[in-house]
DNA sequence: ATTATCTATAGATCTATAGATAATGC
DNA sequence: ATTATCTATAGATCTATAGATAATGC
């Protein structure tokens, strides 16, 4: 995958051994998730990726795009795991499980904390439309789940953002203590979903155990 | 409040009528929170605020310092407020219910989604450390309550991250869709916090009329 | 006299482009 | 010939300071 023609770099090899372009996303992840997308610079993106600042251009046409595809290869295993469970026929607290603990083991995954992307304030802004869209549709899923899981027709959107947010709070927790998430964290998170839409301790396990089998499931295990 | 020397400003009058300190922390409330601190230029700020740039030096060393006091002015009502409720007597399960609604009361008020603040990632620099020190502070009471509430000593730190996590996730609402939080939220999260330490429905009930009580005492009710 | 603003600006930094260079491929 | 890098840089922007200015206070 490394490139074979061209000018060779000077200060060094591809820290990735993935090429420039995965150099430059990797060191995208880390700063953006870190310094964030405002306080990091050309110069610095090119500086981690091991190139030089113009070389960036060469690759992607700015510092927004390559913040772009990083939120879409994010948000996209998620998506996909989501339209993947809306199709299956199990009963809907073990998908709504499977999907929380899913995208949990997504956003505890990985050497970077990819998720904190999604809390970056400079995303609103109309060049990540495509990243809302998508990012939308999964909220469409969570809240269909939780509609069927029994929740009260008024009360499904307060009770969706409330499953969500749980799950999102795992991007915080591993900013802020890392060592706290550890394997049985997707369980948990999971667990606690189900707790939220108002399902009996007694009926949660079998769902939870059913939901696990789904997630091992290829077409739903996302990554 | 407003300043009565000086030279008086070429572009109209203070935007918020409490003089210019005030007007800079506003600027800084609004445009940090939804333009990002990186990309928040002085300029900016100070345009905003109803000043020219230089002005800025005038009343903060820099931008870091107008983001570090909104960083506490938002934090010490939340930590007040978690102190007070240490002190009670009353049953561990009506304090955290009363610390968590009353901490979604403060997320959900005000003009700007202050709380968005936390999710900065330049927040992780040694200037804040005296905010970090405070949250480090709120966590613990936190902990200290789900621990009294009677979760299994193993449980205590993920189960109070989780707590802190539905919390804190309607700052992430607020952000995506405000038009679904109401007045209803803060005791609809309180309620979700006593499910997920594990309480049984028949007594949530009961400690959220007493958590509710509590939020109305002077020395509880932050803000 | 004191104060808070202003204008002006030095120096640093940042973005994006132009064009040179040093490889491989044919 | 093609490609990916490099060097160099123009022009924009950004931060922080120096010093002028226009008010009030005494």
């Amino acid at each position: 995958m490394p490139r074979r023609t061209g000018r060779p770099r000077t200060a060094g090899d591809s820290p990735t051994g993935l090429g420039t372009r995965e150099d430059i996303l990797h060191a995208g992840a880390r700063l953006f998730c870190t310094v964030g997308y405002g306080s990091t610079s050309t110069h610095a993106l090119a500086e981690v990726a091991g190139v030089r600042q113009a070389t960036l251009y060469h690759h992607f046409p700015g510092k927004h795009a390559v913040l772009l595809e990083l939120l879409l290869g994010t948000v996209q295993p998620s998506l996909d795991a989501a339209r993947a469970l809306l199709r299956r026929d199990e009963p809907a607290p073990a998908r709504l499980w499977a999907l929380a603990a899913g995208d949990v083991r997504l956003l505890c995954a990985g050497e970077d904390n990819l998720g904190a992307l999604y809390l970056l304030p400079e995303l609103d802004d109309e060049r990540f439309a495509a990243f809302h869209a998508r990012r939308t549709e999964l909220e469409a899923a969570y809240r269909e789940l939780v509609a069927a899981c029994g929740v009260a027709p008024d009360d499904v959107v307060r009770t969706a953002a409330l499953v969500l947010g749980l799950v999102e709070s795992v991007i915080l927790q591993r900013r802020r203590s890392p060592a706290t998430l550890d394997a049985r964290t997707p369980d948990a998170v999971a667990d606690a979903a189900l707790a939220l839409v108002g399902l009996e301790p007694a009926h949660r396990a079998a769902h939870a155990a059913a939901g696990r089998r789904l997630t091992a499931t290829a077409d739903v295990a996302a990554g």
